[in-house]
DNA sequence: TTGACGCCCATATCTTCCCATGGTAGCCCA
DNA sequence: TGGGCTACCATGGGAAGATATGGGCGTCAA
């Protein structure tokens, strides 16, 4: 098992502390990472975390720009400088810092949400609202290349 | 761990002493620096810091000028002129110099930013003001490069 | 002497580590 | 097939250790 799969509802405890996904963990394990690599998602109140592989797409990015340009300088600022390395506890649990739960509107309980190389993590709340969302989304355009097709056929038939 | 990643702000005490945060003394510590490695931003108001890798850098910026060319001389004296290897105390401690402090208009806390191979100390107000300018140009890229991307998917679905 | 600096110690708070508990899912064996 | 057993997982809390911060004292140089 290589990928983040799934969505997991967990609470936090007294502590601040949350259980990671012991799937995700088996994944973060895999992967050689100690820790999990979390920042907050650029277009969306939710975090963005992972493990190597995350890393690296990252590293990638950035040095996918030249030396001291000032795009360069921007996105090492917004993404080294907001990301946390967050240890995991013998439970397999993680702490998120201050700034981490105040992106996602975290409280007392989050949604751990696999996509592949990547996993995200929300407000439960919040999660549901954007996942109706896609859902509409996807449903229309389910409903719209039905359509299309329909339309296909029947200038078929008429030939 | 061997990246400089995350922010922490920290204050000076009554002598302006300011802990280096613990998790960056741990990279400095792998990266076998003893001392911290200080000079004013060129084209901000902060401090870039860090240990071999950053001096390293400098080296090779200095170095890919011709010997006495005028923009070596230039960097040369901006860059090693202004540069200082602070002292790290018994607990983790730095004193800025008044000339660093000055350059990023230091005076009674700092905010420590990661940005991989090297981390940038900051007046707090200020780095509040970069940190959002940042955020909205990468958020600006990602979108026009998610765009982009569409509009080559769309454009080999045509076809 | 005075002030700057290096070194040492003190302490409150935050983290990390360790152990305990309850629930659940899967497995084995009758 | 059903009952119980085991292993794992999420969760809770206490104690030890680390960290950020404050302050004292001696040394060296101006």
């Amino acid at each position: 098992m290589d990928r983040f799969v799934s969505h997991h509802v967990l609470r936090l405890d007294a502590k601040g502390r949350v259980s990671v996904p012991a799937s995700f963990r088996a994944v973060l394990a895999g992967d050689g990472f100690d820790g999990l690599y979390c920042y907050p998602a650029l277009d969306r109140p939710a975090l963005d975390a992972g493990g190597n592989a995350l890393r690296a797409e990252i590293e990638a990015l950035i040095a996918g720009f030249p030396l001291y340009s000032e795009e360069r300088e921007q996105f090492s600022l917004s993404l080294y400088g907001t990301s946390e390395t967050l240890k995991i506890d013998g439970e397999g649990r993680v702490v998120l810092t201050e700034a981490l739960k105040t992106h996602a509107g975290i409280t007392d309980a989050v949604i751990f949400v696999g996509l592949g190389h990547k996993f995200r993590i929300w407000e439960p709340g919040r999660f549901r609202a954007e996942l109706s969302e896609a859902t509409d989304k996807v449903r229309a355009f389910k409903a719209e290349s039905g359509r299309q097709v329909a339309a296909a056929k029947s200038r078929g038939a008429q030939k």
